[in-house]
DNA sequence: TTATTCAGGACATAAAAGGTCTTTTATATC
DNA sequence: GATATAAAAGACCTTTTATGTCCTGAATAA
């Protein structure tokens, strides 16, 4: 149904209460970020385990342990996230194969899905997380402003 | 994954065969269509009949019977084909429902896949099958020219 | 009236999504 | 060194969605 994965949203959650973090040197639990984003632990854990692997967190084992990011937020972007937990987008079985249509050569819609996969990885690549987590910030400044 | 439907792109082609005809009057079997675009023909007329609903193609039964355009490709759009048989995009659940987020109003993330979307959207839109339909006849003529 | 063709709905299968649980391993503190 | 803590790894489970098929009934042209 064209509708990202709960795993990659829960991802982008967790990567995200990562970057607003002051300290980037402590580890945080994963039941502290599952917590705070209202996210399954078990599930988020197995996430991060993948991100883990990925280099986008470091992990320390045992007490007082948890996990903390490889990068500074704005050298992450959400594609990474995306593309971490997901494995790379593909918007169409013909943009992974070719050959995948009888006749690819004279197949209009192979440019379609291909302009909108362009468009949508562009974008996708251009979010980070110094950004997100800023607009995250001043959104919750004016909201207390307001109050 | 983030990939569309075989249901979509199956009507999507379907709907692009259509739209090559000349004869714009006289119904084309379902068998045909599906035959053409190499597509299974019991599910293909499954997607016919929802975009019969939908109001995209009008439907002849019996002899001679099958399908004929409602409107002149032109004004037809992918996302119009898209979301007749995969009902309404939304990349996330909380562009959908209100009140997903715990917090809505501080919520960035939200911002990005409502942006998302409407690039998406946007590009889906700006999609019709008359020019989808003459760039196909354009690569063939090409091709031809080289052989 | 008969062959053809779509309509409608039930059904089947397989894959993916979304998640839990248990055991093992690493680490800090007492 | 013992113990509590926390991630690693992998098995397992459930539900939903995707992708079909098939059968019966209704419309229609020859």
């Amino acid at each position: 149904m064209f509708r990202l994965s709960k795993a990659a949203e829960y991802a982008i959650r967790g990567v995200l209460y990562l970057s607003g973090k002051e300290d980037t040197v402590k580890p945080t639990g994963i039941e502290e970020i599952a917590t705070a984003q209202g996210v399954p632990p078990a599930y988020l854990a197995k996430l991060f385990q993948t991100l883990g692997k990925k280099g986008f967190v470091r992990s320390v084992r045992g007490h007082d342990g948890g996990f903390v990011l490889t990068k500074t937020p704005s050298e992450i972007s959400f594609l990474d996230i995306i593309e971490a937990v997901e494995g790379p987008i593909f918007l169409n079985d013909c943009l992974i194969n070719e050959g995948y249509c009888a006749n690819d050569s004279v197949c209009p819609v192979h440019d379609v899905w291909g302009e909108a996969q362009k468009r949508l990885l562009g974008f996708f690549s251009s979010c980070n997380f110094k950004e997100l987590s800023e607009s995250g910030l001043k959104k919750r400044k004016k909201l207390k402003s307001k109050s």
